[in-house]
DNA sequence: CTAACGATTCGCT
DNA sequence: GCGAATCGTTAGT
């Protein structure tokens, strides 16, 4: 079933960002169905958090979504090059996201290594922030969508990782948020093949 | 208006 | 393991 909108509604979203672990991210896109199960993400805690783009209640044109009520998509281009997916989370005027960091591929391989120009299933496909918007298809255009339409949501597949582990560690490429780098509010399935190595 | 930089990836060594 | 690529957003002039 596609998470319902109060699923989003939480202001724990260090605890939404571990459950979204094992759900199911879906595309459909130009009718072409793509999905991939979360295997990694990242909780940004919005005005407390200094390595969250909304630190401090800090509104501009950019990071006015994530004051919406949870349930939206935040996409952005980073580095002028790669398009990062968030999951908008918490009550109106509550700037909190989840990164999805990794996804392991469930459906539309074939359209998933097309979009990548690649053509056998590496973890390179889908592992990684901005290579897996790629492959679901996900841009600018995709920014700001209600997540429980089928054209972008998330669903509950029921427990599709039987036996795995999540286990947490510090947030990677935020050194800038000072003291806040070392929360560990990065979470991944333990011995997944599909996120980067653990250290 | 201008300049600096980033929640990264890829190709080569 | 290392360095280049590349441009929208931001803040300051």
């Amino acid at each position: 079933m596609i998470l319902p909108l109060s699923y989003y509604q939480s202001s724990d979203v260090v605890t939404l960002a571990q459950d979204l672990i094992g759900k199911v991210l879906t595309t459909n896109f130009n009718n072409q169905r793509t999905a991939g199960i979360i295997v990694e993400t990242e909780a940004y805690k919005g005005p407390d958090d200094k390595a969250c783009h909304a630190y401090n209640n800090k509104r501009t044109p950019r990071t006015e979504v994530m004051f919406h009520k949870g349930g939206i998509s935040y996409v952005y281009l980073i580095y002028g090059i790669h398009h990062l997916f968030n999951v908008v989370t918490g009550k109106q005027d509550e700037p909190h996201a989840v990164l999805i960091r990794a996804i392991q591929p469930l459906q539309g391989l074939e359209i998933m290594l097309h979009r990548r120009n690649m053509t056998k299933p590496i973890r390179r496909l889908t592992g990684g922030p901005g290579v897996l918007s790629k492959a679901l298809g996900i841009d600018k255009q995709a920014n700001q969508l209600d997540l429980t339409q089928s054209l972008l949501c998330i669903e509950d597949q029921g427990a599709l990782l039987q036996h795995s582990e999540i286990i947490a560690s510090p947030r990677v490429g935020v050194d800038y948020a000072g003291e806040d780098a070392k929360f560990p509010w990065r979470f991944r399935v333990k011995d997944s093949p599909w996120t980067s190595p653990a250290k």
